[in-house]
DNA sequence: CTTAAATAGGATAAAACTATCCGAAATAAT
DNA sequence: ATTATTTCGGATAGTTTTATCCTATTTAAG
């Protein structure tokens, strides 16, 4: 469904939030340890995040990644997946039709709206704050 | 969603449907073109769906690939997928863990199960007929 | 029998994605 | 100032996916 890069951003961005609310700025590597990532690959991507303003990046000694507070309830999980992936997954044609609309439809164009829909309302109500709260309370997990 | 192999597997074999309900058979040179896909790739996946027995092929001169009539409204989306792209859009965790269950949920865990099994059941109910019929009527394409 | 037309299948190449390495720049502490 | 820590960014490598090429095999027609 997403790609690797896209589901380390999205783990990354659900553990620098937790710790975020306790005012505790996180390293690259602690996050790979955390989430069970590559640490250089992550650190690609958590630069893509930063450039998209998704999070914040400190540099230096007692450096590392944070989001502003009152920012994480706000921070929706299609963002994330836009910033990495790209708005693809909300435009694409599901048989790959360069055009594929309502007068000109692929043969599975009604099907896949249907599910695509879905999954972008799922995207846009998502967001970083629920996330982290389910990781806090031990409801759902990061790794293995 | 699905990879490229997938898109052009599902419309080659729509196309081949198309065809074996006038008994005709199709050559790869022709279902390259109608589906607009490169024909020597399209080659490797149209093997695949024949060893799969989702469709036949009959070598030499006038050869060519068709599906057994009284098969095709049996013939379902998912089962092309799983042939191509095997089965990880049904089983895998949505943010790549390894363990991922009721009991032990990534933290998107209940947002994609719904989606997924949506997907599913979609990809479960449309067979190779109703895709057929609807290039037949002009309702929906295969190209451009 | 020969030829032309097809699929089958192995080898290879190109592109995209995933991952690693290393030096540069920034920053806090000593 | 120096040092240790940390992100940034360019270069490179490995892997998977996508795509191409070429030869062998099969088959119908002439």
């Amino acid at each position: 469904m997403f790609s690797k890069a896209c589901e380390y951003g999205i783990k990354a961005s659900i553990y620098i939030a937790l710790n975020s609310y306790d005012g505790k700025r996180v390293s690259l590597k602690e996050i790979a340890k955390e989430i069970n990532s590559p640490e250089a690959f992550t650190a690609k991507i958590l630069q893509d995040l930063v450039r998209n303003k998704i999070i914040n990046s400190v540099k230096g000694a007692y450096g590392g990644f944070e989001i502003e507070k009152h920012n994480i309830a706000a921070i929706k999980l299609s963002q994330i997946v836009n910033a990495i992936d790209g708005d693809g997954i909300y435009h694409g044609c599901g048989l790959g039709l360069d055009v594929c609309d309502a007068n000109h439809p692929c043969p599975v164009h009604d099907q896949f709206i249907t599910i695509r829909n879905e999954l972008k309302s799922m995207l846009e109500t998502t967001n970083l704050e629920q996330l982290a709260l389910d990781i806090k309370s031990g409801v759902s997990f990061l790794k293995i």
